[in-house]
DNA sequence: AAAATATTTGAGCGATTGTTCAAATATAGC
DNA sequence: GCTATATTTGAACAATCGCTCAAATATTTT
């Protein structure tokens, strides 16, 4: 005897996401995000408690669809190398159009927030490593597949590749007309050389 | 027959600086400006106009001081190399407990304006094009000095060092514990190696 | 010391911030 | 179709936002 919420939350949080990525936190009004979620301020808080709540699972939903990303493109490729490079591709190239900001998101709230925002921070923090781990298991499955040497560490490798994308995507943002896919074959160039 | 100000504007923009450094663009009111800079709304606006131009000038004098520090660097070390090395170390592991943020403004303010402040996204990235400049000039001193290689590009490498530091910032205020001094080194190595 | 000219002050503007909550509305079980 | 129990709505709250401007204050020239 009672009323089921009408809004899909997933959708929602989608939404939510792509403004809070596209803005950043502090830009992100909650007249903006009412409008992109297309709910009344109640709703909101009953479901989500406070703006922060929204930004938390919008991480939540940026991180899972990042390391979705790396499932994705590990299925299509033919070998695990080839689904990383392909990932970079995507991530540093691709979002330069397609994405509401050709930034991570995580690195933006990383960048962004400080100790006045400690949790969300910390959250952030814990969704990079996160996603980290996701990169450094491909590499363990490139490895057995022999495409790296399997002398090297791989979360060290992960590490690397953790710094390499995000100083790209940065460059990106701040020159428009960078050589991406040169910088990119050269990053990977370093990490499939036989010495390292 | 007048009056002259009596604010020091370079201290003033200097507290400005550090408070937007630490906070951000949009994170920053003018209520925390007059607080640490020590000035009243009209005198503010009297002497910058509006918020963006506190900011304006903020950045201009965050940008010269970064260009500033390759300077001291050069004018301390004992090689081009040994300033450039000494000068990433500086800014990568010493801003972490010296500076507002462990993070450049500069990386911070492209990474977080969006085509709604337009213009001062572009300043920000003309500024952080000049701090790539003068990374190419020691670069290309360290190649007249023999340290590296004459025959890599060095407009090339200077973009690569910038990469390099972004990504290294950014890792660093993800992960607390992070091997920076270990990560500086091998990113010198193939700086330095002598096959590209 | 008076006059002229500048800067500094701070109350307060309209707009917007994140958030609350009583009223209206929708849905499920009886 | 009625009752019970949700959810949804949107007006409105106190606080804060960036900013203005008349009045007060300081300095310099006459």
């Amino acid at each position: 005897m009672s009323k089921s919420p009408k809004f899909d939350r997933e959708q929602v949080v989608a939404k939510a996401t792509n403004l809070y990525w596209e803005r950043g936190y502090h830009a992100t009004s909650m007249r903006n995000l009412q409008d992109a979620i297309d709910m009344r301020p109640g709703s909101i808080y009953a479901a989500f408690g406070s703006k922060d709540g929204v930004f938390r699972e919008s991480l939540e939903h940026y991180a899972e669809q990042s390391i979705g990303r790396f499932r994705a493109q590990r299925a299509a490729a033919s070998s695990p190398l080839q689904a990383l490079k392909n990932t970079v591709r995507q991530v540093v190239i691709q979002s330069k159009t397609d994405a509401p900001s050709s930034m991570c998101m995580l690195v933006k709230t990383v960048a962004e927030l400080t100790d006045n925002e400690a949790e969300l921070l910390e959250f952030a923090k814990a969704k990079l490593k996160s996603v980290e781990d996701a990169i450094a298991e491909l590499i363990k499955e490139a490895q057995q597949a022999g495409e790296i040497s399997a002398e090297k560490n791989a979360e060290h490798l992960a590490r690397f590749v953790q710094v390499q994308i995000a100083g790209l995507r940065i460059y990106a943002k701040a020159n428009d007309d960078a050589p991406l896919e040169q910088m990119i074959s050269e990053m990977f160039e370093s990490i499939t050389a036989t010495v390292q």
